[in-house]
Parts: structure tokens; sequence; C-alpha cells
DNA sequence: CTGAAAGCGCTTACAG
DNA sequence: CTGAAAGCGCTTACAG
């Protein structure tokens, strides 16, 4: 947008009689000047109807003011809170945010990761959508990017910065909520992909998706409870509503149904509630389930569904104070912040009929 | 990100052993370059992890790939599914998003809008905050920063596009669906704030909330139909879910009260329908409800909310579309999309018990 | 406090 | 097809 006659600094100068590295530093705040020059600079360049031109400024400072967030999707509402809260820390901060949508594509993340690079945005703050390949957001750092994980870690990435929450903890409390009221066939709905074995038996932090630690967190909480784990139970989606929904009726048409179900994620959890109320399910007599994230929905549902509720808006904002507090001290050991998600009780769970 | 050593087109072109016009014009697919030299260039752009400047070359280009958005809240779900509309358009252009959240906040939005100036965004899509005073947009695009309008019109800005839905239009169908069924009290919750008899009288299509235009809507709906307004069944809240219960109870409480209600908004809608669930009435017998967008919980109640359906993706999408149009047409009469909502009749509507 | 000059890293006429 | 030179609009040492 380098319009026609759009005036520059040499104008402003010229204009209010100084040289341009006067006129620059009386309009941007940096250097010394006099009272008396700064108004007659700054009356020059309204006069003019002077802007900045902040692509010469960061080329030389080296400083763009603006930050990457990549997320598969702002329209799910996890990420739309989350976004939220990084832009208000962040704007707060002088900072504005680049977004790009994945799709949970991770050639879509690479692709926007390098667009953004050489945007040279000042840091990252990213949501990996195949956590089992981090060596992109390796090289990110590398060439001096600052990234931020946001909702899951990736593998390979040992220099990155995080903000998760403590999923195995959540899931392991979700599903004591469950085993206290009596339920001993508890079902699960996930997009956890791949092999179900490996994943029971490996203990690796980094590199899953946050349904995967979750479906994970299931497996060690009945297995510490000596229930052992019925993998008939697991009812492996894709992650859209209508995937939930069939996985789910599934489960309600085995010959010896769960009696209370969870569902790793909230777009899951809506699915799996109208099949609920579609089988003629009575909640939480005929069947117990928990959701996740505290969507105004949750409470508006008769019955309101009992939850693991994460804190999204602040881990969000936390990603933001992490990534602007890396760009000020620069490269260092990385900080993992885990959030603590806790279960709230409400009306979809109850003893087993 | 300058960082330290980053290699630039000076060193490309020496391990290349051209000049940097032609490592240029190799690397950045412009000009004529011969196949031997594209290669041999290529080959030391990646042994160097030679990465564009982006910014040098948005100084010369004149074109930063780059789109502003300007909303007030994307943790709005109304928002974040119009923004997920207008970066799929977008990206798919090759053009990234800044994003901005106003908070509603006209000056928040002024400022907001003169850094991504100052940033050279190619253009811009707003929601204007205050759709009353439409001067910065104006001066946006004086400044030959395109401007494209979402969901409302502002006044004094007769140059910049636009993409809205007839509200009126959607609202005159909503109303006459409950004129139909029998109802003659019908309230309605909105946020439109200001005054209501100067709303009443006035007809100007610009400067006003979707909310306030809907109100209107509601007003000529009724006396089209030879009802006359009370207004003691408008209840008017601020913009978020409790204030909508509240204004709503009221509604309710009145010794003669409303059999049938509309919502203005997504946000109000929920709200009011947890009011009417908490004062025990039942759905659609004791009170009609309707509201706006559909979004997953309107048909995960019970019983499921008639709405007006906005096309709220599409409608970013189109306003995507359009932006990219004006950049590539450059300055010209103002386009005007009008996407139509249409009514979604479920079972929260109904004659009156 | 102020200015002349160099330079950030590219692309663009202009020649050849 | 390729190169030398100018220039985009700023900020930054370096002098004064």
């Amino acid at each position: 947008m380098t319009e026609r006659g759009a005036p520059s600094l040499i104008d402003v100068a010229r204009e209010a009689g100084v040289s341009t590295a006067t006129a620059g530093r009386a309009l941007g705040g940096y250097g010394k000047v006099s009272q008396r020059t700064r108004e007659r600079v700054a009356d020059a360049a309204s006069r003019l109807g002077y802007r900045t031109n902040g692509l010469a400024r960061s080329m030389i400072t080296g400083s763009t003011q603006t930050l990457g967030v990549l997320v598969s999707d702002v329209s799910n509402p996890f990420f739309a809170t989350a976004l939220r809260g990084i832009t208000d820390v962040t704007q707060q901060a002088g900072f504005e945010v680049l977004l790009s949508n994945t799709g949970g594509d991770a050639d879509a993340e690479r692709r926007a990761l390098a667009v953004m690079s050489e945007k040279r945005v000042d840091g990252v703050i990213v949501a990996p959508a195949l956590p089992s390949d981090g060596a992109h957001l390796a090289r990110a750092i590398e060439l001096s990017v600052p990234v931020v994980q946001l909702d899951r870690l990736a593998s390979g990435v040992p220099s990155a910065d995080s903000v998760t929450i403590d999923n195995e903890h959540a899931v392991a409390e979700a599903v004591g909520h469950l085993l206290e009221l009596g339920h001993r066939r508890i079902g699960v709905i996930t997009e956890a992909d791949g092999d179900i074995a490996r994943l029971r038996s490996g203990n690796r932090k980094r590199g899953l998706l946050p349904s995967a630690v979750r479906l994970r967190g299931y497996f060690s909480a009945l297995t510490e409870a000596g229930i052992p784990v019925d993998e008939s139970l697991v009812g492996v989606a894709r992650y859209d509503r209508e995937s939930a929904y069939d996985a789910t009726t599934r489960l309600l048409e085995l010959t010896e149904p769960p009696t209370a179900m969870l569902c790793t994620d909230n777009v899951l959890a809506s699915g799996a509630y109208r099949a609920a109320q579609d089988k003629g399910l009575r909640m939480p007599d005929d069947l117990s389930l928990i959701g996740f994230d505290d969507e105004p929905w949750t409470t508006l549902v008769r019955p309101g569904l009992t939850i693991v509720e994460q804190p999204t808006y602040e881990l969000g904002a936390q990603a933001g104070r992490q990534l602007l507090d890396r760009i000020e001290r620069g490269p260092g050991r990385a900080r993992h912040v885990q959030l603590k998600a806790k279960l709230v009780a409400r009306d979809s769970t109850a003893p087993p009929g």
C-alpha cells in the first residue's frame, strides 16, 4: 500500500525544516529531541497526513511487533477462546497477531510457519497439528523465531516453551468421579488415532494430541483402580460431531453397553450427548456422561453436562505472556507451564441406574 | 527477527556466482532467468538456508499480502465462524490475516486500524464497533487502504464495500412466523441502545448495529400486521448472557407477559433460554422463543430452538472475496452484498397455550 | 540537541 | 538472459 504520493519522512523533515534523522526521532520517540522541534515536526506530520512506514522501520529495528498464531480452526470454540486470551495479552503489549488456520494439516502448518517467518514475526504460538513431528518448529527456533506450544507438545522441539493442561490428572479425576459413583463399565469417545496398544504401553509426554493423552489417562485410571480395560468400550471417532455421534451410538448398542462415558473433547461431547438423547436414554439414570470444556450449551441442556473444565482463555493468555517473555529474554531453557483442569459435576452423572 | 548472520540475497548471489538481481529473479519468480542459473541459485539458497525478507520485498512491491480483520471479539462464535470464512478464502489467495479484537470499543478500533495501516496491510475487513461514526474508515480508504464492512454498515463511508444479511427481512419472517401461530403479545430481547422512539421513526440503513436494525424490523413487522407496539415488551440488555437473562426475567414477570419472544442475537438467546427454563416455563406451551444463529446448542436443548439462521461462514468468505476483488481492481463504486437469512422452525415455537 | 551519511535487503528500470 | 546502479523509507552510529 505505498500509495501515490504518500508523504515520507523526507517530506515531513522538509516541511518542518529539519533533517530526516531529527524528524524520525521526534516522531518515533527514540533519541533526544528538543521540545520545540518535536512540536514543529509533529505539526508538519499532521499537516501532511504522515503515517510511519512500519515496514521500513521494522527492517532496521529487526522487530515487527507482530506475532504469529497457528491453530487448526479458529471457529472451534476452544481455539477461539484461547486466541482471545492471546490477543488480549499481546495487544496490550503492543503486538499484533497474524493468524493462520492449518485445518489440522501438517503441511499447511509448515507453509504458514514459513510465510510468517518471511514476514519476520517476532515469535509464534502454535498448537502443532502433528505433534509427532516438530522438526519445522525446531528449525524456526534455530532461525531465532521463538516458539510457544499451545495445548499440546510436539516431539523433537526441546527448546520450545509450552502451555498445556495436566490432561492425565484431569482425566484421572473424571474417571475417579465415575468410579466413586459406582460405575465399572466406563466408555470413552476419542479422536485419538493410531495404535491403542502402543498408546497403552508408552509413557512419553510429547508427540501426542490431547485426545491421545487423555485416552491414556483413561487407561491408567482404570488400570490403577484394578478394572481391566475393555477395548470395545473405546469409541474412536474422527474429529467432528457426526462421527462422535456414530461412535457413541455404536457403544450404546453393545450387548453390554457402558453405564458411563467420557468424551475427550467438547466437539465429541456434543455429538455424544445428542446420540444419547436420540437413543432415548435418560441421563443420568440410563447413562452418565462427562464432557470437556465449559461451553454455554453444557449448562443449557437438561441434564446439565458434567465436564472437565479447562482454563481455556487463561491457556491462551499464558501462552501470550510466555512468548512476550521469551522475546524479551532471548533463547534459553524451555519453560513448560501446566495449568490445572478441574471437574465440574453437574446433573449428567449419577450412580448407575 | 533479523538474526545475527541470517543470509541475505547478497550471500546467495555470491555463493551462486551471479548478481543479486539475478538471484532475486531466480528465487522470487519474477523476470526472466535461465533454467540453469535458476537451479544454481536455488541450490545456493538452500545450502545457506536462505529465507526471503518479506519486509524488504514489500517495501518495494508495495504489497504485503496481508489483510487486517477487526472484530469486537473472536471468541464470539459468530465472529469466529465468519473469521474462518475470511481466512479460508484469503489464505487460499496467498494472503495472511492480521487480527485485532476491539472489544467493541471505537477508540480501540481506530488505534488498531492505524497500526494496521502503518504495517501496510493491503486491505481491511471490519465489523465497525460504532456504526454511527465511520470517519476513520473513510480516512483509511483515502489513504488507499480498501475497506470491506462486515455484518454492519457505518455511516459516513460511502465508498466502502460491505457484506451484511438482510436483517429486516429476516426479522419480518421470524415475527411473521409467530403471528401466524397466533401470537399477539410478542416480546423482544435486544442490545439496541439509544433512543427507541427515534429508531421507530427513522429508516436509514447505515449507522446501526445489527441488533438495532433487527429491533426496527420487529417494530415494522408488528405495525404492518396492525398490532400496536407495546414498549414494555422490549427488553433491552447489555451484550451478555446475564443481562439478557435479567431482561427476559423482567418481561416474564409482567402482569401480562408475552406469549412469545424474539432475541436479536445468539448470545442474548442463550440468556433468554436459560431464563425461561429457570422460570419453570415449558416451551413452547408457556412461551415460544426464537433465537439467532444456528449454533450447536440450539439443537441440543429440548425443545430445539427455532432460529433465524445466518450464513455466518459465507458472510466471512464473501467479505474475503470482495476485499480481494477490490484490491485487484482498485477504488471504485462501493459494492454492497446482502445475504439472505432464513427461519428454521424447530420445537420452541407453537401456538400460544 | 541536530545533521550528513551509511545501510537494512530487497526489486526495478535501464543497458547490454 | 544477466548485471550495475538506484531507490523503497526508515534508523543508527558518528560527528559536531
